[in-house]
RNA sequence: GGAGCGGUGGCAGAGUUGGUCGAAUGCGCCCGACUUGAAAUCGGGUAGGCCCGCGAGGGUCUCGUGGGUUCGAAUCCCACCCGCUCCGCCA
């Protein structure tokens, strides 16, 4: 949510920000809010002064009947007084309405660095690694998979349908290692909290982080209950402290969640969906912050690093993407993508979106602080990244570390997790 | 699923024969006094949103949520949500 108070006081600002996520509709968006808005304030004024006066009579009244006297000339008024109240409360209220769902569909302000433009301006900051070039006996993650015995694709579709992929034997136990390495590494050294929250979520919690109301068509519904299946542990995470006040001492939170994800991913079908790049069912780990302000952008840096250290100690080369405006996602205000390097499929595939949201998601969600003791709330700022997702990551993982002969070295760092240093062929 | 009880400020917890109740009290926190310093003690202060205002300040709304009754609702009525206890069912 956009803060209202500024769109009224800097309009052209605003206006000029949200301009550069390349969609015309938001203009005029903006100036139904505005006129909402305007409109709002005008007969909030007026139904305020009636309350006012009405408030001030019905006093007197209570004054009378205390002591005993009557108070009959004052009702047939008030009687009337509270019939304009009513009426004026009606038509604020559905303005309020109108004004929320459309403010509900109002993305973040990108943040001013970001660079202009859609996709294609998409800005590679910085390449860790070698990616090496596809050579001749490379082969892509799925026969990798397959040759091994650690995937089962056939049989996931078989139970669920075409990107429910099913990981067997030593696929499986890579997973779990896998799992074991990253939060190991996030609770250890990175100083987060595990959680491990509800995979079923309620309609506010996303609203909160900003999947609701518009992107309703990528979130797999459970109709009876109204519950949702999580598209990342970021929603139930960030709205852990949903309508708290906390206190600055509190922050910043960090937590960190192995979860699994669920994206009905609606209309991708057909586009790099091939093997494990683009499935309805993965595990994520993802780190989430709740900071200061002051502290946002200094911690999106943090969280950004921390993510990378996962692939560095995997050892899989991949680059930093900060993505243009116009590239954003609707709730944040600036993203770096990391991208693997996968010379299987030679293409880099997105293994972790690290975002600030600024205080979009806290102003949705009621995520405050008390900056000091007896001091006014502010909103917090809320960060996420992805540490990391694995589907793309197993990937990259068979991809860059195959051997010539068939087997797959596991890297040094998951090793202890993993209990082999090898993924042999099958005998 | 059934029955009962309950949802009040940062926290705990009063208040339900409708009217100076946005709300006692305690804790916490802030300021001050006392003290070499601290603790203890004493005095004062301390909810949030919205609107108007340069500001000082003023107005308004909020006692789970949404409606309703009424001149007036934390208090009465209706619906819903959530929590706890017991029963039923169940991994």
């Amino acid at each position: 949510m956009i803060d209202l108070k500024r769109l009224r006081s800097e309009p052209a600002a605003v206006r000029a920000a949200l301009a550069r996520r390349g969609d015309a509709g938001l203009g005029r968006t903006l100036d139904e809010v505005l006129s909402l808005d305007a409109e709002r304030r005008v007969i909030l004024a007026a139904v305020e002064t009636q309350k006012a006066s009405r408030n001030t009579a019905s006093q007197e009244v209570a004054r009378r009947k205390k002591n005993g006297e009557s108070a009959d000339d004052l009702l047939a008024d008030l009687k009337q007084s509270g019939d304009e109240v009513k009426r004026l409360d009606q038509q604020v209220r559905e303005i309020d309405t109108r004004l929320d769902a459309l403010l509900l569909t109002l993305p973040n302000l990108p943040h001013p660095d970001t660079p202009e433009g859609g996709p294609e301006a998409n800005r590679v900051i910085r390449t860790w690694g070698n990616p090496s070039e596809p050579t001749e006996g490379c082969r892509p993650h799925w026969e990798i998979g397959e040759a091994l015995g650690l995937l089962d694709l056939p049989r996931g579709a078989k139970v669920a349908g075409s990107g429910f992929p099913v990981f067997r034997g030593t696929g499986a136990r890579l997973v779990r290692a896998l799992a074991n390495f990253m939060l190991e590494l996030h609770t250890g050294e990175h100083g987060y909290e595990e959680v491990i929250p509800p995979y079923l979520v309620n309609q506010t919690s996303l609203r909160g982080t900003g999947q609701f109301p518009k992107f309703t068509d990528e979130v797999y519904k459970i109709g009876d209950d109204e519950l949702y299946l999580i598209p990342t542990a970021e929603v139930p995470v960030t709205n852990l402290h949903r309508d708290e006040m906390l206190n600055e001492g509190d922050l910043p939170l960090a937590y960190v969640a192995f979860t699994p994800c669920f994206r009905r991913e609606a209309g991708a079908h057909g586009k790099d969906t091939r093997g494990l790049i683009r499935v309805h069912q993965f595990d994520k780990v993802e780190l989430v912050r709740l900071v200061r302000p002051e502290d946002s952008e200094a911690d999106h840096q943090l969280l950004t690093a921390h993510a990378e250290t996962v692939l560095q100690r995997l050892e899989l080369p991949y680059r930093v993407l900060e993505l243009a405006a116009g590239d954003t996602g609707f709730s944040a205000a600036r993203t770096y993508d990391l991208e693997l390097w996968a010379p299987g499929v030679g293409a880099w595939l997105e293994a972790s979106s690290a975002s600030t949201f600024t205080d979009f998601q806290a102003r949705r969600a009621g995520l405050r602080y008390r900056p000091a003791p007896g001091a006014k709330p502010e909103f917090v700022h809320t960060l996420n990244a992805s540490g990391v997702a694995f589907p793309r990551t197993i990937a990259a993982l068979l991809e860059v570390h195959q051997q010539p002969d068939g087997s797959v070295r596991i890297p040094d760092a998951l090793i202890p997790f993993f209990g082999r240093e090898l993924i042999e062929p099958l005998s």
